[in-house]
RNA sequence: GGAGAAAUGGCCGAGUGGUCGAAGGCACUUCCCUGCUAAGGAAGCAUACGGGCUUAAACCUGUAUCGAGGGUUCGAAUCCCUCUUUCUCCGCCA
């Protein structure tokens, strides 16, 4: 959510910033909702202060032994004006509140400007993509006499659902652990383990409603129709990120570092046809997210940081990366900023998303209420970031991709070996 | 799932219809005094939003907030209803 003050204060600047990612702001509609909500706000205060005023008569009088018959005549028909003002008040309120919901957050001065994927810019290229000696063959080919099982995975659940059989389970659980370890020894990430159903209350704090519920997997209790909606977290930013919901954190409790391996659920809604083979895009796949919480002047700071943490992981994987910043175009709804990290697929010759490194500085933070103390006692908004590291079911498919051998079989980076109880290869 | 109890400011804790944004204590900040491994005194000390003033802040002023939402009333922390959460006991379960 974006800050209100500064919608009001300078509507056209902010309007050309969002311009720049492609999101047209009416600020026309907008100046017209604040004139009516500042004057039904100005009506509603004015007969509440009315009725505090007189009630405070009433009370003072009746102590006193007076008749109050009189003053009770004069406000008998304030409670309905009153009650009609603030009903007025409260639905500008709302259209105002829900409109500035659906706003996408403003892009950093630094993101290049562009209107899609093309505009995208390349920061650095890291490892060298292997030569084959023997065609390489996709993660599916790969995987499959290795445990990789789309079929049963569509019996169970449909299109974009696998199951893993074996060495591959391994390999995947081993990934996870290896990330999750990493990222707990080496960066100073606190792990989480959190739920995977939540209120739809915290999906406006990180921002997936009111705007994305068609992504989301909406879930019933038994026998229990209508009550609280949930949904299962597409990823556990949601999760992790709102642990700080509608807090005041101590400034030495700054930076929070928190990361999780969760599942996430994607109902996947507008990209039938797209990635349709292998594990690239799945209803549920699993993740290790990083999420920090941080003061306001550090957060690009400790973006640049997550990214690192991400990138150690491709790295100590040896697996060929290249690291981009999105352009404006192309970022997601709550960032200010993103790099993503793309790995190589020889398969594919190309390199795929893995990872999504985003700065939101305060958007979430207005939406969740989460705050901390300054250094002169004010309560500030904080910075919140979040970044996967990495995606597991992608990392798998990199490894399978990368690692495969001609006799079928596929090595085991070295890394993840004692994950493995020391094994080489797999499969073969 | 059944029965009962509870939810107040950073913390503890008073407050069952009127002058309560809320006593008192602790913590914290500033000042004063004294001076020694500390004590005493004074003041301040919630958040959000609106309006005024302002470059801005400070400030002034109004409104809302005592788990959440609704209701009764001229007036609700206080009464009524619903929900949420926590605790205790029983049942069930991983």
């Amino acid at each position: 959510m974006l800050d209100i003050q500064l919608l009001r204060s300078q509507p056209e600047t902010v309007a050309e910033r969002l311009a720049a990612r492609g999101y047209q702001l009416d600020t026309d509609a907008f100046g017209q909702l604040e004139n009516e909500r500042k004057a039904l706000q100005t009506r509603m205060q004015e007969l509440q202060a009315r009725r505090n005023a007189t009630s405070k008569q009433i009370g003072e009088a009746k102590r006193k032994g007076e008749d109050v018959s009189a003053i009770m005549a004069e406000v008998a028909t304030l409670g309905d004006e009153l009650k009609a003002a603030e009903a007025a008040f409260e639905a500008v309120q709302q259209k105002l509140e829900h409109w500035l919901m659906t706003i996408p957050n403003l892009p950093h001065a630094s993101v290049p400007q562009g209107k899609d994927e093309s505009a995208n810019v390349e920061v650095r290229r890291v490892g060298v993509p292997r030569s084959f000696e023997f065609e390489a063959k996709d993660h599916v080919d790969v995987g499959s006499p290795l445990g990789l099982d789309f079929e049963t995975g569509a019996k169970l659940s449909g299109a974009r659902f696998t199951v893993l059989r074996g060495e591959i389970a391994q390999l995947h659980r081993a990934l996870a652990q290896f990330m999750l370890n990493t990222h707990t020894n080496q960066h100073g990430y606190t792990e989480m383990y959190t739920p995977y159903i939540v209120n739809d209350s915290v999906l406006f704090g990180t921002g997936q409603l009111p705007k994305f519920a068609e992504d989301m997997f909406k879930v019933t209790r038994g026998g229990e129709e209508g009550a609280v909606d949930q949904y299962l977290i597409s990823t556990s930013e949601i999760t992790l990120t709102n642990t700080v919901r509608e807090s005041i954190l101590k400034l030495d409790e700054l930076p929070v570092k928190m990361t999780a391996h969760s599942p996430c659920f994607r109902s996947e809604a507008g990209s039938y046809g797209r990635d349709t083979r292998g594990m690239i895009r799945q209803h549920q796949f699993d993740k290790v997210e990083m999420v920090q919480v941080v003061h306001p002047e550090k957060s690009y700071d400790a973006l640049e940081e997550m990214v690192g943490h991400a990138e150690a992981i491709l790295k100590a994987l040896e697996l060929p990366y290249r690291v981009i910043t999105l352009c404006t175009g192309d970022m997601g709804f709550g960032a200010a900023k993103t790099y993503d990290l793309e790995v190589w697929l020889p398969a594919q010759n190309t390199y795929r998303e893995i990872s999504s490194c985003s700065n939101c500085e305060a958007f979430q933070a207005r939406r969740m209420q989460a705050r901390f103390k300054d250094e002169n006692g004010k309560n500030q908004l904080v910075h919140t970031l979040n970044g996967s590291g990495l995606a597991v079911g992608r990392t798998l498919v990199a490894v399978l991709e990368n690692y495969q051998n001609a006799d079928g079989s596929v090595t085991v980076p070295t890394v993840l070996r004692p994950y493995l109880g020391g094994k080489e290869k797999i499969g073969g």
